[in-house]
Order: structure tokens, then sequence, then C-alpha cells
DNA sequence: CAGTGGTCTAGACCACTCT
DNA sequence: GAGTGGTCTAGACCACTGG
């Protein structure tokens, strides 16, 4: 199998790309499609990748790819995401056929980092929550939109349920949270002591 | 913003997804192509996702896409992570410059489901390790080889560092798994009661 | 050999944003 | 209005695999 062009044309995307600071406007893909010498889809493969790695902005319209500014993960603790106390805006609730679903998007400076999904089934009660679960998802084109990434942007996920006391599930809940933007720290159980080597 | 085509073909494929078991071969992107009134790129978008999200195979030449096997993810503690408690394989041990290298492939029923990384800066002694985190990261083309799918695929990781007495790091671990071959248990501290709606 | 997925091209239209 | 990224099409060639 040989090199794939796109491969080539990251490379050369990469040496454009070092070194410049953040928010500076990065060429127009027709551009770089004349520059580097490929067709535009070609270009714009490389150029996903880039952007998947956090590498390049891509703006509407206008605003066109910028270089990403490197910023520091927010540290989110497992339970400021159970106990929803992450900032958030846009929150909206729709209920349907007796289900609840209330969305809300996560913050952080200002910015789109998490959609945050409960789907709950009257009544509100005291419910039990089952171990959650962490793994990762691809953006749905609406989840993309509220959050500004393309569509099938990888995302943490982290889900769990709710049961009420009969052992019924009444709720599912679930965030899926920029890799790039945020990290999950996962506090140890006991010891935190451990031999290594 | 309207719906992409190739998210109404996602949900045209997934109808013809739903209920195959395991292996069974899944018609070729051209065919799908007719069928579905789509061009064959934009038919590849969906099943470019579709693979992704680990519903469907693809094999080169005449072996064509199949339905992947239905399997459920296996459940890992954060505790086995760190314990180096799964079952693995192809263990390799390098050093350059003092640094040590270890690498092993993560299995789960015969199949490649992560890499574990550890970097050692000698000497090996009892070391406190960091609180672990969890984010995204992409497949690179060495890990993505060993786990046998496609390079930027999107993976689960999981990394901690490890210092010594003095508070100097002297070993940084990582673990990168498959999203839909493993989800990471995440173990809930003090009360697991909450209040809902 | 025929058919498959992987890559690549040269066009096109759209929604959006800045000027 | 002009230019941007996002999507989509209809072709093409390639490396690879099975019968």
């Amino acid at each position: 199998m040989p090199i794939p062009r796109y491969y080539q044309a990251k490379a050369r995307l990469l040496d454009l790309l070092d070194g410049l600071p953040g928010h500076t406007p990065f060429p127009p893909e027709r551009a770089l499609s004349d520059l580097i010498g490929m067709s535009r889809s070609t270009i714009r493969k490389a150029l996903d990748e880039l952007v998947l790695e956090g590498r390049l902005l891509r703006g509407t319209g206008r605003q066109g790819t910028t270089v990403a500014p490197r910023r520091q993960p927010l540290r989110i603790t497992l339970h400021a995401l159970l106990q929803d106390q992450i900032p958030r805006e846009r929150t909206t609730t729709r209920t349907t056929n007796g289900v609840t679903t209330v969305e809300s998007v996560l913050l952080h400076l200002d910015e789109p980092i998490g959609v945050r999904r409960t789907l709950l089934r009257a009544p509100a009660c005291r419910l039990r929550q089952s171990e959650p679960w962490c793994t990762t998802t691809l953006a749905t084109p609406r989840v993309a939109r509220l959050l500004n990434v393309r569509a099938a942007t990888p995302l943490l996920a982290v889900a769990w349920l709710g049961h009420d006391r009969e052992g019924v599930p009444r709720e599912r809940s679930s965030v899926v949270l920029r890799g790039d933007r945020a990290r999950l720290a996962l506090q140890v159980q006991g010891s935190a002591q451990f031999r290594a080597g």
C-alpha cells in the first residue's frame, strides 16, 4: 500500500502550521489545493485529521480556518457531572409519551464543551443510580451543532441509569464531552500506592 | 442547517443492518449506492461512521464489508487498569536514554481491545501515582496496526503519572481502549443516592 | 479474472459570515 | 456580494482478495 497523498498533504500542512500562534488565519482550502497541487477533497481529508487532533479550528462562512489556541483542558470530576454542577446554558425540556427529556449545553470559559441529556420517566422521585460508565461516541449532527464541532467528532461519553425503589429504570442520563476541552478526573478507591516496575 | 443526506443514508443502513447476525456479508458500496440512490461517496461517509461505531467490519479485496458480531463491551475497572490486571500479549520492553518503555496489547476474547504503555525513568521504586484522568485520543498508525483498526480511529484514553518520594515524576503511563470493545466502570465516591428531577 | 474497499479528481450547490 | 467551509456527484485508478 503506497503512502496516501493526503498523508503527504498533512505533513505539508503541519509544516505550515508549526509555530503559528493561536487564532492565526489559515489559508482557505481552495488556496491550499492550488498551493500543494492536490484536489480540494484530498486537502480536506488532511485538514479533517488536523481538526480532529485539535490543531486547527474551522469556522463557518467568512470566519474560515484558524490555528487552534493551546488550551488547558477543564478538569471535571465524576461527582460534579452526576450532581449537575457544571455551568450550563440553553436548557430545554420536552415531554413526549410520558418521557421527559432535559438537555443542556455545558460551558467552560463561555465555550460549549459538552451536552448533558437526561431522559426521565415520571414521577420524579428519589432514584438509585447505577454505576456510571465511560466510553467514546461520535457527535450526532445535533450535538455537533451545539458544540460547534464537525459531525462525527469523537467525544467522551459518561452514562448512567436511575432506578426507583422497585428497581424499575426511570432515568437514562448521559453527558458527552469534547475530549480536547475536558478531561474526566478519576478518583482512585482505597490505596493510591502501587508498585511500578 | 438541513439534515445531511449521509445521515439519512446512515439511518437506512442501520435498518438494513439491524438484527443481522455477526459476519453476515453486507452489500457492496456500489450496490448500496444504487439501492439508496446516493453517490458512492455519500454512502461511504455513512458507512465510515458505522465502522467507527463498531457496527460494520471492512475487509480488503473480495472480503468486503460484513456485519460486526455484537459483542458486549468488556467492563473494565480503573483498579484493574492501574494494577495491570487485564490479559495481555506481545509485551515489548525498550530502553533509550535511561527511559524504559513497556508496551503491551490488552486482550479480550482473543481480540486486541487496547494498548498499555508505560514510560519509566529508573530506578524502579515505590511510586506515588497521581490522580488518573480520562479523555479521547486518535489512534496513531502504530496503535491502529496493533488494534487492527483504521488510523485516526477515536479511542478512550486513561493516563496517569507516577512520582517518587521527592515528587519527581518517574512514570508516565497511558492505556488506550477501543470504545466499542471496552467501557470504563466509574466507581462513585461516597453516597450513590441523588435527587433526580 | 471479477469485484471489493481505498483513494483521488474536478466539478457543483448550499448556508453562512464578513465587509 | 464575495468568499468560506460543508456537502454531494459521477466519474476514475489502485491494491487486494476470492473463485
